[in-house]
DNA sequence: ATAGATTGCTCAATCGTTTGTTCATATTAT
DNA sequence: ATAATATGAACAAACGATTGAGCAATCTAT
């Protein structure tokens, strides 16, 4: 077991709160003499001393431990953010709690309430997203709480967000320019702030091109895998078969190319697809995927910067940031003749 | 603030100990009266009680908290392990700490020992695998440790690994049947328990078949992305070109594929490839690509029951399991004439 | 020489729980 | 009626660290 300061102090012949201040690094505040806190520190290091931070944390009401809970850590879009967000805190001091929802709300809500009894100094939370009752609690004592990538509209905090609108807008305005005319977006899960603004940027690109939105083209019910393929199974067999996919993200894409691929279609020759998400094998597809990119480093960077200010300031001022995303064109969508 | 066990015995007019007792469900052993039981756990209710992790942690010693140590948590790969395991040991009542320490042995060390310090119950370490110095501290303690997907000879602890020396040998087999000669193996970080035993098994393939081992062909550093296009770089160029790249990590791979795009060269046609792990994109890519694929949620969640047995009965006895990878045959590896 | 300031450290309370021990009161037995 | 037992709950120490207040001993000033 561990030496403590209890230790430490007998074996320097000094008291507790000695031991306390010189490991602190308050010896000066605190008049301890130079040989004292020299001895001290012999002392310390020879028996390995390292401050049992769970009973600093009860003292101090504060853990250095940070709560990360997110959907879907195995989605390389939340890993990647995982990483940075992970990096960042460690390089300020904090370690991250992981904990993966599975996209569940009751998980999630299970997880807060786990985290906020370990002490956790702050929540770093990208949401399921349907509801946010359970968030309240939290707003009220204003602890300190980022929300990445999905935000509530009732939910006064800080967010941290990507412009999904524009995202949804400029992919789609591309497929169109392309020449399609009949579009499809497969949803993630309806009524997350990320799937409602998608589909309201895929809508106004239609609109604003004249074209009708036509509602069995809107399809889709949550973002993991089995439902991009199941919805383009579906799509795929249709009497009136769309030209091209919108598929909002990166799992999603990935069931979507599966059915793609058990279908012998190719990409994109027989079907266009456009995603959400920039993962890192999209240009070594088959056919090198066309992609809105959201900015990952910085979106873990930003929530990281913002929660530790937030923890130490304590204050909590809500503000939504949102990020640009970017469109990449790579070589999944057909060029379609006038006429067709 | 969250309410405490004083408040609660505050407001039912009885003492901590008595609460404490009837919230932790030992009313019956302790002959609390059903009334006086009721009563609390009515004001538990009330003032939505969950007890102070930190206090319990420091007067019970342990903390229900397990450290999860692991080389690069953007890696596919082990973002599924990571995904696996906080599934599980939040099953079992334990939450993670991540640590990512970006195959850096110096960062490791640091997490490690700040782990410690935060009182973990158990540590899951994927090492970077160089060095095992700074484990011995901790088997001295018999402290429940568990080493995933790389071990070291000199350490006796609980390993959960991958026969990585058979899924080498099955991997370059696989490509000798195929009719090459001349196959690169671009390797992870050398001295890891992981990369020599590939690099075993990529010899013992060759030898098998009576063909010679060519230095030249063995190249690579470490698991990183850069590492398998930098390499992959400079086989494509050398002056006798091998026909096929056995790339031992998805990083590498991912690496390789950017090298082989970037040189306007095809998969199989031009240049033939077997990856170890098996990403969720490999039978989407241009050529589906033919991997080792590794039993990684299997992997996370022995890594995880073992561990959480040693916490329990406080023992921990030194074993390695070694679990059977699999080669999936797709279609990148050209057949090639005998003649040739 | 004595009051006052300075130096160098110790005391003791506290954070929120857990748990062995103790102590009234009520019940039963004799 | 009194001793013995059972019942229901309180007391207090402990986990390891932090910190305001307190207290000798030495030094400085007058």
């Amino acid at each position: 077991m561990p030496a403590t300061i209890k230790d430490i102090a007998h074996q320097a012949g000094v008291s507790l709160s000695t031991v306390s201040r010189v490991v602190n690094g308050k010896a000066l505040r605190y008049r301890i003499s130079k040989e004292t806190e020299a001895k001290i520190l012999q002392v310390a290091k020879d028996l390995h001393y390292s401050p049992n931070q769970l009973a600093r944390g009860l003292r101090l009401k504060k853990t250095l431990l940070i709560g990360l809970v997110i959907p879907d850590i195995s989605n390389p879009f939340f890993a990647h953010i995982t990483k940075r967000i992970q990096n960042l805190a460690h390089q300020k001091g904090y370690s991250l709690i992981v904990c993966d929802t599975d996209e569940n709300l009751y998980l999630e809500i299970e997880h807060i309430d786990l985290l906020m009894s370990k002490g956790i100094d702050g929540l770093i939370l990208m949401p399921v997203g349907q509801e946010s009752q359970h968030l309240q609690p939290l707003i009220q004592r204003t602890f300190p709480l980022v929300l990445l990538d999905r935000c509530f509209e009732d939910i006064d905090s800080i967010s941290v967000l990507v412009d999904d609108y524009q995202g949804a807008f400029d992919a789609v305005s591309h497929i169109i320019e392309m020449g399609h005319r009949r579009i499809a977006i497969i949803q993630g899960l309806p009524g997350t702030s990320t799937s409602s603004n998608r589909l309201r940027g895929y809508q106004d690109a239609l609109l604003k091109n004249n074209l009708e939105i036509d509602a069995d083209l809107i399809v889709g019910s949550d973002f993991r895998a089995e439902n991009g393929y199941i919805e383009t199974k579906i799509l795929l067999h249709a009497p009136n078969r769309p030209t091209a996919l919108f598929t909002t993200s990166d799992l999603i894409t990935l069931g979507a190319l599966e059915a793609i691929h058990e279908e012998k279609l190719v990409i994109p020759q027989d079907i266009s697809l456009v995603a959400f998400d920039d993962i890192d094998f999209a240009p070594y597809l088959s056919s090198p995927l066309t992609t809105v990119s959201q900015p990952k480093k910085i979106m873990g960077e930003i929530a990281v910067k913002m929660l530790i200010d937030a923890i130490i300031t304590h204050r909590v001022s809500a503000q939504k940031i949102v990020l640009k995303p970017q469109l990449i064109v790579r070589n999944s969508v057909r060029r379609l003749g006038d006429g067709h």
